[in-house]
DNA sequence: ATTAAAGGGAACTATA
DNA sequence: TTATAGTTCCCTTTAA
């Protein structure tokens, strides 16, 4: 019972370390992102610094849905019913936050991912309300590459309003590289889900785009979700894992992406 | 019975 | 200074 609390805090700063789960995996990520910089700064960017890319692209670059559904038609129900293999599988790395080269802007998606990433796959699941669910361990991306470091890292912009958390979930719902992180249910009713698996890992790269002086977990990350039950934003949808844009926020930030 | 996920109160921080 | 939008902690409940 001697933790150290400073700022009269809660929290502890300063000797706080990153979580244990998934530091290394998020070290290769940043690398990666490094490596990759110099291809992320040009079309888009004009002269914004690598922190803001991210957030540059994620109000130009224009909508293209890429929809995981699956099969399951009562909460819960893929967790038991469905090939998931989120109990013993863990994903690989869960491919990685940056939507490298504003790839949606009229993307193909990757090959690799081709088996369960639909290009606005609303008009795919007329049929049934969801149609697969997405294999939580499959992305194999380049696991093994390196991500950059300063988006995650450098604090946001002064003076420039903060990105919402919805916002950034939507972003990274148009990610590519976050599939296994997050992926739309369906998207028409904008409802989407996080991955069991890596859940986490999304949750610290949101946490470090705030700049939070401790690590986000998923449960913190979704305490903040419960907020928005309130304002409105999202909702929260009896199945695991899974919640849903408000119409009128879908709406909006669709028409974001779209405004370029 | 165990565990992951959900839910929410309350205090706190950062920013506009 | 106040409001907003989380963040952090912690505890309880629910469901698989």
């Amino acid at each position: 019972m001697t933790e150290l609390r400073l700022g009269g805090g809660r929290g502890s700063w300063g000797g706080v370390g990153p979580s244990s789960c998934s530091e290394v995996d998020l070290e290769v990520i940043e690398e990666y992102l490094q490596e990759h910089s110099l291809e992320i700064q040009p079309a888009h960017t004009h002269t914004l610094p690598l922190t803001n890319v991210v957030q540059y692209v994620n109000s130009h670059h224009s909508t293209r849905i890429i929809e995981n559904s699956w099969s399951g038609q009562h909460a819960y129900e893929w967790h038991c019913g469905a090939p998931s293999k989120e109990n013993e599988a863990e994903a690989p790395i869960p491919a990685w936050p940056y939507p490298h080269q504003n790839q949606w802007d009229q993307v193909a998606y990757p090959d690799k991912a081709s088996d369960q990433v639909y290009i606005d796959s609303d008009s795919q699941s007329s049929c049934s309300q969801y149609q697969e669910y997405p294999d939580d361990s499959s992305p194999s991306f380049d696991c093994g590459n390196k991500l950059i470091k300063e988006p995650l890292l450098l604090p946001p912009l002064s003076g420039k309003r903060k990105e919402r958390l919805f916002q950034f979930l939507f972003e990274m719902l148009q990610t590519p590289s976050m599939q296994s992180c997050i992926w739309w249910v369906q998207s028409s009713l904008g409802t989407f889900q996080f991955s069991s698996q890596n859940k986490e890992q999304l949750a610290e790269i949101w946490g470090r785009r705030k700049g939070n002086r401790k690590t986000m977990t998923y449960q913190k990350m979704a305490r903040a979700l419960r907020n928005y039950a309130r304002t409105g934003e999202i909702q929260k949808v009896k199945r695991k894992l899974t919640y849903r844009f408000d119409e009128k926020t879908l709406k909006d930030l669709q028409g974001d992406v779209n405004a370029i």
